[in-house]
DNA sequence: CCAAAAGTGTTGACACTACACCCATGA
DNA sequence: TCATGGGTGTAGTGTCAACACTTTTGG
């Protein structure tokens, strides 16, 4: 190390985190109203600050939980972000967090005053600070794990149809499949446990329920076989 | 924002990089040994203060400038590690980077009191704190890009042969290759310019030597095309 | 002349893309 | 009965892994 404790100069650090939902049709992303002075009609990242004694997970949880209710969900770090300037207030090195959520288990989000709300990831307004950046860099790095890995169930209900998971896939990529493909290749990964109920009230046939085999997806998590076709020259 | 900037606990904030080299033969690590009373005789990696005005990309270069003597590397940023007593001595978030240089352009680095040097990756001495930790997300991350993008260059000297780029994979995923697929996967990329000369006093019959085709290269390092085959599922 | 490393081609298996028609049902 | 979305199969192509012998030349 160069100099002593001492003299350095210390800093705030902040967690924000970027909450990706689908509800069947969209991707979405989580956004909430900031409740502070200036940029009080700005929506941004559930961001919060770093406390003495947590550390950079534990913060990221409780600030989740605090303004969205939301608890236990998976959250992966990603970049920290710390131009001098980023902050007009204060300088703040910012550690940004991800996670993937299924909407509809999670609706009832008016929590608290920060009036925690679901936008569709192809519409959102503007954004505080660089969380815009924030937000682009997640979704590179969402389309790159999801192409490699099967993350995408973590965004579906427990049962879901290969029509809506699809359409799931085409909305994080924002691309179109071939459904013969997309189904051999999902099927084929043998991750998904085929039930003997049929989804209702969407199509007049109705698209067969599937569970996550949970054993084989624990394992399948830690590889990195490529998991979507037609996919290696878009991450 | 949960609450205002004023009563927040501020931080030590210091950046870490990992570099790693390649001389040829085996895949090497630089660590310094830290002037500091407490573990003095432990190797660390180059670490350092975020200061006051710079961004959080300068102030790694700076430190590995300083350090090191190291200029112009290309630095990624890797992942922050916070657990509140990671440093015992007062609490620091510290965020990795780390590079990818060619031993032999820098084996002048008895560099002011630091002491720099390079170790064989796999006989690492004992690392002060979690560096440990870092340096196997970092390698981790290496053999993820380098699965997928032509990192392996950086690594190299100007002009380079075949067999010694093989060494290089074989290095960075601790695995052997098949000559030739090696050769043939490498070649159809169309990244390698083949010169007119052989190296010299390491075989007898002598390997031709290739130079990387900058043009070509500038564009596949923004692809995601995998690069090494039989890879996929050791990343 | 021999040891040591360089260089080179083929084949079988598998995986991917592209593509079109029938099925089941609710309205 | 018809409109809507669900479900399935194949042929062609390309890419990957596995595998062994010849070449060069310094000592």
């Amino acid at each position: 190390m160069l100099e002593l404790y001492g003299r350095q100069t210390k800093c705030l650090v902040s967690l924000d985190s970027i909450i990706f939902g689908f509800d069947g049709e969209k991707l979405k992303l989580l956004l909430v109203k900031r409740g502070i002075e200036e940029s009080k009609d700005i929506w941004s990242l559930m961001g919060g600050w770093l406390k003495e004694d947590e550390s950079l997970d534990e913060a990221a949880h409780r600030i989740l939980k605090d303004l969205t209710g939301l608890e236990n969900i998976y959250l992966e770090q990603l970049t920290s972000f710390g131009k001098p300037d980023r902050d007009p207030v204060e300088r703040t090195v910012s550690i940004t967090y991800y996670a993937l959520i299924n909407v509809a288990d999670y609706d009832n989000l008016d929590y608290g005053d920060y009036h925690a709300k679901w936008f569709d990831f192809d519409q959102l307004p503007e954004l505080l600070f660089d969380h815009k950046e924030m937000v682009d860099n997640a979704i590179a790095r969402l389309r790159n794990k999801a192409a490699f890995h099967p993350v995408g169930f973590e965004l579906m209900p427990e049962k879901f149809t290969i029509p809506q998971l699809q359409k799931l896939y085409e909305a994080i990529f924002d691309i179109e499949f071939d459904k013969r493909n997309f189904s051999r290749r999902i099927l084929s990964s043998g991750l998904l446990t085929k039930l003997d109920e049929k989804q209702k009230g969407f199509s007049k046939k109705g698209a067969f329920l599937y569970q996550l085999n949970e054993a084989k997806s624990k394992k399948a998590a830690s590889s990195n076989l490529y998991f979507i076709p037609s996919i290696d020259r878009l991450v």
